[in-house]
DNA sequence: TATGAATGAGGATTCATTCAT
DNA sequence: AATGAATGAATCCTCATTCAT
């Protein structure tokens, strides 16, 4: 019996977590409402909130499980390899979960263009600590002559806002390449940008 | 009299776009309220609504208003004039942009984020076509041997994510750089970026 | 089996009824929700509704159970009694209530004071009865010169009033006599105050 | 025009305040609902709330009005004056109350059953202040031997409780009444009543 | 041009109760 | 006897918009 439970409870709550994703990640936190949700999660109004106790709720939880995978990518940067390849391996890892995340990254988006109300403190925290991190390791490699001489933060920044377009900017892409595949080129530009900026 | 009602109504209209801006550059359209609006503006809700027809008439004044500057840089660029220097020049335009006018970067990209429901039209048509004249500049560029092969399109994406990145993830850069001025490395890093990319 | 049921059967209606009437002496019926009882008996919701039918269901019969005890006092007045120790242990009875049964007091006040929906039939009959009876035993009192002349009826009133008052308005009792256990000096002034009104 | 519309507001509001006063004594905080008052008030619900910016807020209102009221008659007992004179006075003022406002009485009275979340202050800080003082010209008349020994505490408990129960449990009072004024009898049973408690 | 007043259509949340097991 | 799941009917409150002046 506790395993039918269990079953039907997590089926629910990852029917409302992917109806809440594909939801907030459109119309932003305010912008959404619990009806859009339960008819999202194939759910009445009050049994979502069965499930999760507030609109927030959901929302926050959503948030919370973002940010833990949001950040890995960046953890995996190898000191002791090759500085390009460390570089261009988080790029596309990046510019991967933009092609298959793309919802993830625009509720990130939203979050942060509102003022990110509610990771503020993720972002001075955690965030700020591991490209410090990844920063000085950057730091070292220019210092060790192993790639051109570049400011660590902007070139993370210039990552990160590069990849996330294609996602949070998807209808814009789109828009101007018809139907070209948004993502065949940009991993190859990607490339090039890099080894340009970075190879000595 | 006449003169009096103008100058009264520019300026209320003034206010309110204004007022307008800045709301739902932060909260998106949903997420804005007319309460807000007014209040920013210093203005009584209905007497807003005597200036525009209706909320949606304020935001799509906004959007209008915004279109016409937007694609102003991009018009600027001049396929007689020096390749790199060109697009630097362009580059260092939207950054500017970025720094004075972040809240309409952000409204843009709130819009798009959303779907871009009010302006489809105009990134399928008027842009895209803007993009593919300057596309061919660039090809130009690139078949005369002037600048590294690089994909047009992919470069333009590149410019526009890193120029308002500074401006929609505000929060996130200045979590990151504490007080340092983003807009002081951002032009440095950009410029190094292009010049690596393009130089031959 | 029969009788294990049993046992649990009215540990659990018991265990409804005390947090019923924890509950609903406090917030009334419109004001309690059935979870604030589940919890406070330590029973789930739709288990609480396996013993009683209803949320109605629960506060009628607390109702009933506290109509049953709050007359009883009244009825052991005894007539050939002496009149003031007669009265004298009636009032002590009530406060003694008041003292050890406060939420019956308050269960019962919230009733009377939201007009008594579903006991007036109560008070208008048995109640009414019981008064009448009494009063004609204070009269007759009155009439043999035993007591100074007095309303029974309104006798009455004062002794519910004073006794019922250190339940009901117990938090404000408590906020004016601080440390003071108002039960103390409760029971001489009650004496005081009915020696001096009865004794001849 | 200024002036109608505060002829409208002040209509409205006391219009509110009067059907939240009618509908809160009897059915307490939680047991009403915006619609009652809104009915009663002859108001739309969201006109209502335009006047008043919750349920929470006319509640609040009506109770800082009341206790502006509440504590009145208190004060108005003179040390130097006669001291049967002046508690019956102010027994008779507080009569007067339950007559004329027996729904501030219960609206009183509800707050303080469900344990006064919104006045605890009020009763510990300017209640009990004002209580002590009287107490302490109860003492003194008791003494001066001006009146019988007394606490003046549970005196003063008393008169409350006696006359606002004419208010409070008047479905009782005249269940058993019948057709008889309850406050004709009231009257002169709290006079006897306190004469025979107090005068030497 | 301006505003106080008013409202219909939501929108989040609560709650008594039912259902299935 | 017990409980997880589900829901219709409120219930408080918001908000874009209209009305009257």
């Amino acid at each position: 019996m506790a395993k039918t439970d269990t079953r039907i409870q997590k089926k629910n709550q990852a029917a409302i977590m992917d109806a809440g994703l594909a939801v907030f990640s459109q119309f932003g936190f305010r912008g959404s409402t619990l009806d859009q949700v339960a008819e999202a999660a194939g759910l009445s109004k009050p049994n979502l909130l069965y499930y999760f106790r507030s609109k927030d709720a959901i929302y926050t939880a959503l948030l919370a499980k973002l940010l833990e995978n949001w950040l890995e990518p960046l953890r995996e940067i190898n000191a002791e390899g090759d500085p390009v390849q460390e570089l261009l391996g988080y790029a596309n890892r990046k510019l991967d979960m933009s092609q298959h995340y793309p919802r993830e990254s625009r509720l990130f988006a939203n979050e942060i263009i509102q003022g990110a109300p509610r990771i503020a403190d993720v972002l001075q925290g955690e965030l700020r600590g591991l490209v410090d991190e990844i920063s000085q390791v950057i730091n070292d490699w220019v210092a060790a002559g192993r790639i051109k001489s570049v400011d660590p933060r902007h070139l993370i920044f210039s990552i990160w806002a590069l990849t996330q377009h294609y996602a949070d900017f998807d209808v814009q892409v789109r828009a101007i390449l018809g139907d070209v595949d948004p993502f065949d080129g940009a991993q190859a530009y990607l490339e090039a940008m890099l080894r340009g900026l970075l190879e000595v």
